[in-house]
DNA sequence: AGCACTGTTCAATTTTGTTTGAACAAACGC
DNA sequence: GCGTTTGTTCAAACAAAATTGAACAGTGCT
């Protein structure tokens, strides 16, 4: 089974496309799926805001991928809801400062691992203390210390990283 | 066919297998394999450089994954390569100064990204002009400066970057 | 209550990306 | 030259992650 040739109304036209890809390969260098490079795209050059059924019919993803990937990028700001007057079913819409999509993923996807990662330190110099030698527990140590160090550097960058890009 | 219970010479010890752990976990959140984790981990904690045999040996990974790892690492700038004096082979050591990570994950990583999001975008705009409807064309106009407004941000955050993770 | 519509969940499938291992190349010593 | 050691390459096997689609839940309407 394939598209019929010029039948479907709801195919995308180039320039979509074009800024759908542009997005797909935006996002995987975040490290997210795929859909969410289309479903943001397509709202983003999307002049009104669209459904969960809109997504699905015109980039031919199933309701399950639209469901979960508006999830993700609604937890992470990117899209907003909107309401459809009279409709039952929600519009979504793009949000488009980069101090929000980039205070949301700093948020979600950066500053959990920057947490767990102190604990699992914490950790490590705890199993540190054990060595018997003392050689090899001063070298342990300074390797610590070091990996403290980075974390710390890293907790200070975030917030000056979302002041840049805000405004 | 197993390890015997105790007669591996080259087990990792408890605490090494906790900092390999730290780093392929470190690692994932760059969207790097879970091999350069284990290795630039394995390195980090050893007192000494290893050669890519003794990473083979010790990770129980193939000669493969390590050559291609190694690769990788140095293209970062994350591990050096030492001379192993009269031996032949080579023995490598990894860099632990935040400033040279973080850059060299920058440079081959990141740059290239916003270099080929440039071009992208160039033809986005190219495309944009080629679209009849007035007020459809100056939405789209709209969109294409704002992923440049975005690309410019991105372009002036990195050298901040670098700066205050290099001290 | 029954039906239609909107959206969610999750096990099965598909896709993507990583790892392996065997073949190969280069460098050295005999 | 031939065997040995060190390291690379890459197609095939494998593992991990994303996507699908069918079952389900909730809501509103008649």
């Amino acid at each position: 089974m394939h598209d019929l040739p010029s039948g479907d109304p709801y195919e995308l036209d180039p320039l979509e496309r074009q800024v759908v890809a542009f997005f797909v390969d935006g996002v995987r260098v975040l490290g997210l799926p795929r859909s969410i490079g289309e479903i943001y795209g397509l709202l983003f050059i999307s002049q009104t805001p669209l459904s969960l059924d809109d997504l699905v019919r015109r980039l031919h993803i199933s309701k399950g991928s639209a469901s979960q990937g508006l999830r993700m990028l609604k937890s992470l700001g990117a899209v907003g809801e909107v309401e459809g007057g009279a409709e039952r079913r929600t519009y979504y819409q793009p949000a488009i400062e980069l101090k929000r999509l980039a205070g949301g993923f700093i948020r979600e996807q950066i500053r959990p691992h920057l947490e767990s990662g102190k604990t699992k330190i914490s950790r490590l110099a705890e199993t540190t203390r054990d060595i018997d030698d003392p050689t090899r527990r001063k070298f342990l140590k300074e390797r610590v210390e070091r990996l403290e160090t980075w974390l710390r550097s890293g907790g200070k960058v975030l917030p000056v990283l979302q002041k840049l890009l805000g405004q």
